[in-house]
DNA sequence: GCGATCAGGT
DNA sequence: CACACCTGATCGC
């Protein structure tokens, strides 16, 4: 939750999503994105009575804030008081005191947030000088580095102070799931679900709040399912988003909710009311988005999460991860950073432990840190502008850093965040995640990495020291930064370096995912592909490794086959866990374009397309469907649970309990990966001599190690 | 009666 | 473990 006071120290006369106490004075007013936390006061009579007698005072926010701002009668009085500045369109305010005239000049920016519609952050330029108020923000790695407007030329603008989301800034959540990956194991889950009958219906349980739309979009989209809400007037003049939510009950996804949802859900009712459709019964499993994270040195994405016979929770996070947060503010490097957010267990001084090491301000305090890798350390650009000279790392960090489209950022980035993060950064999360874990893995919902961790010393170390290496060489999992390095599929990335805006930006999402799905779904766009993840897992594996195997595939595998580390992991899972249950053929590459347009025409087709048998292995599913349909209801209801857990989740050896299903997990993604591996993909001699010759160039050790 | 705050819940 | 929100109790105006 945002303690941010409201006001920034270089532009005091302007008030950022806080509306109460002294607040009431500012000559301006901006609202980041519309949840509670941070509308505090905004509808408070104080500030309504301030408003009738004002002229001047604005709210700034962006067109969608403004138009779910406006849906809700009790911010109406706002109607004529709100100016909604168009996305990554630099204006000019004049801030004026009413009471004495005096007048400020300021230029306002605002980015892409990507952390609920309409969401975004505040780029403030003005004498005192330039201020990023990021609000909450999730931001895949890289994504600074693609936002035209926090540069200058080819530069990162100098930029004084940011005021950051720092929810997740605790090195415990070092890792989220990427947005593409979540969305797809959440997709493989409904699409197996819904597509056994009509009666199989998803209840997605999430919270009363902005931020789920682009899931709902996604299946909508991918399934042709619409999805079911309790109110879609606010989105009335989306059409991106209202084409795919309905208040049509009869559908097979629902996100409606009720006072006692929950309840209903135990009873095998929708929170709509629904139980059964045509007189037969609905069978109802509940998702639950949660957030769930990872440890540093596992990237081992288990997205779905099995929690009971029919419920399950998915990860999704509105917040960027420990580690995105620090790629993106050692990108921006500004001279002072101040947390928006106290993470839970976490103090102030804690989180500026993490976050001066990133700031100019701090920098020039540290020892130049021996690096073994040479490559790393060429970064010493003379800068241009304002830093000393024994400010080597200043100079490289803030402005010699190239902007990234198509550029080569190898030398700011990697080393920039490889410096500190490796040096401090990663022992120092190490222990602390050490210390979390024992309280985190007995948890269902998260999932911890430490046996694993603790056991594969040669991953850790791994990912360890040559984090840097794995930036510059492979694409960072879940992240679309890979654009920001050279030598890595530079034209593939152009596609993604679109800035996500909020409008653009759920399109975006697909967009992106669809590039980086493109492993995933070209040969099976339809259900086939989930299909056969799911079913004949003999036992091993559950829907939660299907899912995120699914993504890793398709995420991680890249046409250069410079996929990273992790996707190492997940393909081990597969080969260990499902070997025989699946067609990786069917995730070989596609042209990212090509898997565009699949995914689009995917989204347009009508439900047959989901209820058609989808090849071999998906008999049991479909035997289970087939025979549903033609059983009496009553049994279908036992037939169509029973099959769809066998397809889904049987997880065999009695270990149903979530934190089992984890621990083997870790195990099997560690202790057994490498003599797995060799299994599903054998090292071709000219491979590995191609490697060995990289290697003794001394750029391939991961690849190296990819293949071994 | 309203709002602010807190506790408790999802 | 979280978030963002809701409800209900309590207090103050």
């Amino acid at each position: 939750m945002s303690r941010f006071g409201g006001r920034v120290r270089e532009y005091p006369a302007v008030s950022i999503d806080r509306f109460d106490r002294d607040n009431l004075r500012a000559r301006a007013y901006f609202l980041s994105h519309c949840h509670k936390d941070h509308m505090k006061g905004l509808r408070a009579p104080a500030l309504k009575r301030r408003l009738e007698g004002s002229l001047k005072v604005k709210l700034y926010c962006s067109p969608v804030t403004k138009e779910l701002l406006l849906t809700s009668w009790k911010y109406k009085f706002w109607e004529h008081h709100i100016v909604a500045l168009e996305v990554e369109t630099p204006t000019q305010i004049s801030l004026v005191d009413e009471t004495s005239g005096e007048k400020e000049d300021i230029e306002v920016t605002l980015l892409p947030a990507g952390h609920c519609p309409g969401s975004v952050m505040f780029l403030f330029e003005g004498e005192n000088g330039t201020v990023l108020y990021t609000g909450d923000f999730r931001l895949a790695k890289g994504e600074a580095a693609r936002m035209e407007l926090l540069h200058s030329g080819t530069r990162v603008k100098d930029i004084q102070s940011v005021y950051l989301d720092t929810t997740f800034c605790d090195p415990k959540f070092y890792h989220i799931p990427s947005r593409e990956e979540c969305l797809k194991g959440i997709l493989e889950l409904v699409r197996s679900w819904t597509s056994l009958t009509r009666y199989h219906v998803v209840w997605l349980n999430c919270k009363a709040a902005y931020g789920y739309e682009y899931l709902f979009i996604n299946l909508s989209e991918e399934l042709g399912i619409k999805v079911h809400v309790n109110k879609l007037d606010m989105f009335r003049n989306m059409p991106e988003i209202l084409y795919h939510v309905t208040t049509d009950r009869r559908t097979q996804i629902h996100a409606c909710r009720h006072p006692r949802d929950d309840d209903c859900f135990r009873g095998n009712r929708l929170p709509c009311g629904m139980t059964c459709q045509n007189g037969t019964p609905l069978h109802i499993i509940s998702i639950k988005p949660s957030t769930m994270w990872f440890g540093e040195r596992i990237k081992k994405t288990n997205v779905i999460v099995r929690t009971g016979e029919s419920t399950y929770r998915a990860c999704f996070s509105f917040h960027s991860s420990y580690s995105e947060i620090k790629d993106f503010l050692s990108y921006i490097c500004p001279v002072n950073v101040y947390p928006n957010v106290l993470p839970v267990g976490g103090t102030e001084d804690k989180v500026m432990e993490i976050l001066k090491p990133l700031c100019r301000s701090y920098r020039r305090n540290l020892e130049p840190r021996y690096k073994p890798l040479g490559t790393l350390k060429r970064v010493h650009k003379r800068d241009l502008s304002d830093t000393d000279e024994d400010d080597l790392f200043d100079s490289e960090f803030t402005s010699a850093r190239p902007k990234i489209p198509k550029q080569q950022r190898e030398e700011s980035k990697p080393s920039s965040t490889g410096k500190s993060e490796n040096a401090e950064g990663n022992i120092e999360s190490t222990e602390s995640h050490k210390a979390t874990t024992t309280y985190t893995s007995p948890n269902v919902d998260f999932m911890d990495c430490e046996e694993s961790n603790d056991d594969d010393d040669d991953d850790d170390e791994e990912e360890e020291s040559e984090i840097n290496i794995l930036q510059v060489l492979s694409p960072v999992p879940g992240a679309t930064s890979t654009s920001s390095f050279s030598g890595v599929t530079s034209d593939q990335q152009e596609t993604n370096a679109d800035v996500p805006r909020w409008d653009a930006f759920f399109k975006c999402n697909k967009l992106e995912e669809s590039s980086e799905n493109e492993d995933a779904f070209p040969s099976s766009a339809d259900a086939g592909g989930s299909q056969s993840l799911f079913s004949d897992s003999d036992g091993v594996s559950d829907s939660t490794h299907i899912s995120s195997q699914n993504s890793s595939q398709s995420t991680h595998i890249s046409e250069q086959g410079s996929q990273g580390w992790d996707s190492q992991m997940d393909t081990v899972l597969i080969t260990s866990q499902e070997r025989n249950a699946l067609d990786f053929s069917c995730f070989s590459k596609g042209g990212s374009r090509a898997v565009v347009s699949v995914l689009q025409e995917t989204g347009s087709q009508p439900d047959s397309s989901r209820l058609k048998p989808v090849g071999p292995t998906t008999s049991c599913a479909d035997d289970v469907a087939c025979d549903l349909k033609s059983k009496d209801c009553g049994k279908d209801g036992e037939a169509g649970t029973a099959g769809v857990q066998d397809v889904l989740v049987e997880v065999s050896n009695s270990s149903r309990t979530p934190d089992l299903e984890l621990r083997r997990d870790s195990q099997s993604s560690s202790d057994f990966e490498i003599p797995l591996t060799p299994d599903a993909e054998v090292p071709q001699p000219d491979k590995l001599r191609c490697l060995y010759k990289k290697l003794a160039a001394g750029e391939s050790i991961l690849r190296e190690k990819k293949v071994s």
